[in-house]
DNA sequence: ATTGAAAGTTCTCTTAAAGTACTCTATTAT
DNA sequence: ATAATAGAGTACTTTAAGAGAACTTTCAAT
């Protein structure tokens, strides 16, 4: 059983690794809650170590780990400029790049692989990956992937209506479907999509 | 467990090594980090090395090597299965993974940012990202970078005809446009697209 | 084959920042 | 009253980061 403070602290690092990557420092700890003394600090942070919440590695800076949390890492490359057609290449004046970690990386990510054409309106198609996101909850307008009846599962865009949920396709040859709430789960939200040539 | 110059170092590195295809020297990681000592960066390599994040490949010049952990780490996401229209997701039996380093990583790789909707039948939006891989030369049907009379630049699809070469919008609303093959530079082909929701 | 510049290696020295281990005090619930 | 919780503060140790000198190795031009 956590005191009010432990409790305080482990929701503060896990907040600032998820925000930052990496583990802050005890004085970090201390702004964010405004506790000057890091010896109180460290305090709480050996006694969240030896109820199991917490790990350490090594003697290390930042060395303060949640127990079973995974590391992750970056994927970027050079944002080079904008491309229209009938003009040049726009530099991006900056060194500015792309972060592909948001959109791979983070809990309960996977990739389909998507079949048949029923999101081609919306730039997705045949055979494209959708990167999602694993939820149960999502807002009008998502790309979600939708389980009907427990035995359908299919790609569509979503809005509610009250008790009705209509699942509506990104393809003007083929036309929206209204369910009753408890019909449809939500298994996933579409947070991205590659193709590769 | 890596420290922030490490983690910079190896940034920096993968990030050398992305756009130029070879790996940097310690005095070029120096200007690039603007640290003045590469006795400095050669002790942190040196750790990374230890860390197995990097490799050396004899005593070469240039000669650091991103490990195939640290390649394959980047970019890989479990695929789930296959998803239809009124379909169960179909599971893919096997532990089956999408590595999106291929498409990410290798040297020349770049992004640009697609303005406007001359490929959008291709599944290219406005707002898209594509990833170009640098070259000069292109098969026919590929989507290419072109550079119109050293003046205009264009994401278009290519084909060949001798000595002209067709730069073909995937567009029903536009036209391909012909041109002589000295009017074109080819700078890059797409290999990949995203897109982030 | 020689050679000099560039690149890599191995040290030492230094400083600032982070972590650890205490003591002392105040508040609060039992 | 006493034990648990919360906090300040001090002194100390360890780690990260950087400068730079001195040395060896590699590469390319001659």
């Amino acid at each position: 059983m956590l005191t009010g403070l432990e409790e305080k602290i482990l929701q503060c690092i896990t907040r600032y690794i998820t925000q930052n990557g990496r583990s802050p420092t005890l004085d970090e700890i201390g702004q964010l809650l405004e506790i000057k003394s890091k010896g109180t600090i460290h305090r709480y942070i050996k006694s969240l170590i030896d109820k199991g919440h917490l790990q350490r590695t090594g003697r290390n800076w930042r060395g303060i780990r949640l127990t079973g949390e995974q590391n992750r890492r970056l994927t970027i490359l050079p944002l080079a400029g904008r491309i229209a057609a009938g003009k040049p290449i726009e530099a991006i004046s900056e060194q500015c790049e792309i972060n592909f970690s948001e959109m791979l990386l983070g809990p309960g990510r996977y990739v389909l692989e998507v079949q048949g054409d029923s999101m081609i309106d919306a730039g997705i198609l045949d055979g494209d990956l959708v990167i999602i996101r694993e939820t149960q909850s999502a807002d009008n307008g998502d790309i979600v992937v939708a389980l009907i009846d427990n035995s359908e599962a299919t790609l569509k865009r979503l809005r509610k209506h009250g008790k009705q949920i209509e699942l509506i396709p990104d393809n003007q040859s083929m036309s929206p479907m209204k369910y009753s709430t408890d019909r449809i789960n939500i298994q996933g939200v579409v947070v991205g999509q590659a193709r590769m040539y």
